[in-house]
DNA sequence: AGCCTGCTTTCAACCGGTTGCAATTTCTCC
DNA sequence: GGAGAAATTGCAACCGGTTGAAAGCAGGCT
């Protein structure tokens, strides 16, 4: 399906050729021919299957069946059709089909916020996916609302096939609710009975406890994310185990948004833990807490370590560069869209791929430096 | 090649009939139900105007007059029929609303990729807008490659009611084709008889040329995009022009990549030049720069001064924070979205903010050290 | 009464594509 | 050569909603 609509120019030549020459050899007009499918304001209407029909002398229905059901018309009559949808410009109307089929070839991913960067790599990952199962990637954002996310859920549900809610703050009830009208994938979040997609995030963080100890760290502080996230939650219990297991303490703050102003504004909760090293929700508020860090003369890492999550866009190039657990978002979005896509149990057995975190070792970690709790 | 955005704007009820339940086979195993076409999973089918003609003896036609078209029944049996909508649930489908009225509520932004910062603020300008207007906003993404941007419009040609191109890499030719199939506007870049919405960069440029003329740089390079840009060739231009009237030389690098890696290639060419400061096409080129010139020992902005464009996250973060032109994109998203959707010409003069460029001095740009060209 | 007017509502066609079923053509095989 | 089967193709209905035109029905005026 790689119609280069290329040949517009020509195409819309072609068009007006087909619709002078309509009105010529009208023998059996059956419609009005006044009327014009609406495009742009003063747009060319689109090139249908009817159009085809008229060019070949062949019915809509057999154009219908040439172009979507292979194998129904002979090859020949296949091949004429093919060739004159491409040189009239033809592309199939989704919308249209959509009506009689219910299936709109359209899968959401619905998020907080598309200019978090912790996103980036997730939305990259489902769109390349989708690209290639032929679907097309509609993104909602819910701006960190349960209601709007709600909102939007409901809004898209009429219009597509599948629905991917990635680290959503629904309840349990409104995500059964949806996933009962629609195919449902979770992404940072897991609830029974719904297909969901997780990095598996203990490789990661054990290696960055083991680090952590290896520098000296007894006491480290999460600077805990929103308290409905249920991926915040899930990294303080797993930050828990790993820790208890290298005999670490761990103490969380107040949770805080998951933003760098969320970060910033967290230094002084920090400070108070008396925490040597503090494991950051996300890579944004990791950075935030650099920032302020800056601005307070704490230095990083003489006077406190900071450990992200994500390893987002940036997270290299701040001062010192952020040492973080990056998560293969990328893939878990392909992982998704795949859930979404995948008709039998084959597909899904297909797409167990690892989805591991990893730890990457940069320059705001060093060695722990005892320090009063302020 | 296709990534949506969708902006919800109007509350909906989630269906609350529940008839087919999902096999509770636990997370792993992710077993669709036997073969359910994923268009009506509710297996309920969605309630349509034809069930409230049913329940309250009115017609189709009257329905779907009461609903949509105000004033044109009389105002009891309008609020009977919207009594019933709302009590059977009644969601329009917007699918097939398209159908005949050729108008999907949907507008594309195509750009080239959605995980570059620079277009951030673009696109939730665009999604701001966009979900006062009602409208829907589908992002394409293109990765810089015209025949990707060519088939992304293609596909989305038939399901939306306009197109905005940001940085757009089309020909003309094919810009004018596009235009005469849909409602089309350019963002940062101008083409003759096509709405455009080009952020004025004059005072920004004028303001860093004049920074680095008091700071004593009289040669200047400029780290070149894509040739292929008209927006990389038109900020050289602007540069040049500055720079001539305040007695400082330009020197263009050969084009690069748009990206980090691409600026980072280019130190090599910059120092060539014998320049003292440099000029780069966006943020991300300069950010490249900066950690190239890291590596390399060149220090900064001791050594080579950098200037970069738009102001992207993470400019603030780097070492040293980056001096930038910030342009005003979230606005033009939204210019983008009101030309889009205006429909008189009252509409378009409304719009008519002025869109600024603007200096934002931070650290990496220092005196100018005379350093022999390499 | 008769006629015109204006407001409501219905009829019926239509959008673009899909699909069950029947009609037609082509192929097989005796 | 012709019957029967199989392959092709056309007909017509349909999906959910929109819309031009016409019908139904009040009231106002001569």
């Amino acid at each position: 399906m790689r119609v280069g609509f290329v040949v517009c120019t020509t195409a819309c030549e072609i068009m007006e050729h087909v619709l002078r020459s309509r009105s010529q050899s009208g023998k059996v007009t059956l419609v009005s021919p006044e009327h014009v499918p609406a495009s742009a304001p003063g747009g060319k209407p689109a090139v249908t299957i009817y159009d085809i029909a008229r060019t070949t002398g062949f019915s809509p229905s057999t154009i219908s069946r040439a172009l979507h059901k292979p194998g129904r018309v002979k090859p020949a009559t296949e091949k004429a059709i093919r060739a004159a949808a491409e040189s009239l410009g033809y592309r199939i109307n989704p919308m249209a089909r959509f009506v009689t089929t219910g299936r709109t070839g359209t899968l959401a991913l619905v998020l907080s916020d598309i200019t978090n960067p912790v996103f980036f790599d997730l939305v990259r990952g489902a769109e390349r996916r989708a690209a290639r199962e032929g679907q097309t990637l509609v993104i909602a954002e819910t701006h960190g609302s349960s209601s709007i996310e709600q909102e939007a859920v409901g809004r898209l549900l009429p219009t597509v096939d599948g629905i991917i809610l990635a680290s959503s703050r629904l309840e349990q009830d409104q995500i059964r609710a949806i996933s009962e009208h629609k195919n449902v994938v979770l992404v940072n979040r897991t609830l029974a009975g719904v297909p969901s997609v997780v990095p598996q995030l203990q490789p990661g963080i054990r290696d960055a406890v083991n680090h952590l100890g290896a520098l000296g760290h007894v006491s480290v502080a999460f600077l805990a994310g929103p308290i409905n996230l249920w991926m915040s939650r899930h990294r303080l219990r797993l930050l828990e185990e790993e820790a208890t297991r290298a005999g670490i303490s761990v103490v969380a703050t107040s949770p805080a948004e998951p933003t760098v102003e969320g970060g910033r504004q967290s230094l002084h909760d920090i400070l108070e833990t008396g925490a040597t090293a503090v494991v950051a929700y996300n890579d944004l508020m990791a950075i935030g807490l650099l920032l302020a860090c800056g601005e307070g003369n704490v230095p990083v890492p003489g006077g406190l370590s900071i450990i992200g999550f994500d390893d987002i866009f940036g997270s290299r190039f701040t001062s010192p560069p952020l040492t973080t657990i990056r998560t293969p978002l990328a893939l878990a979005g392909e992982e998704a869209v795949l859930l979404l896509t995948a008709t039998d149990a084959a597909d899904h057995m297909a797409s167990g791929e690892p989805l591991l975190a990893e730890f990457v070792l940069r320059g705001s970690t060093g060695a722990a430096v005892p320090r009063p709790a302020a």
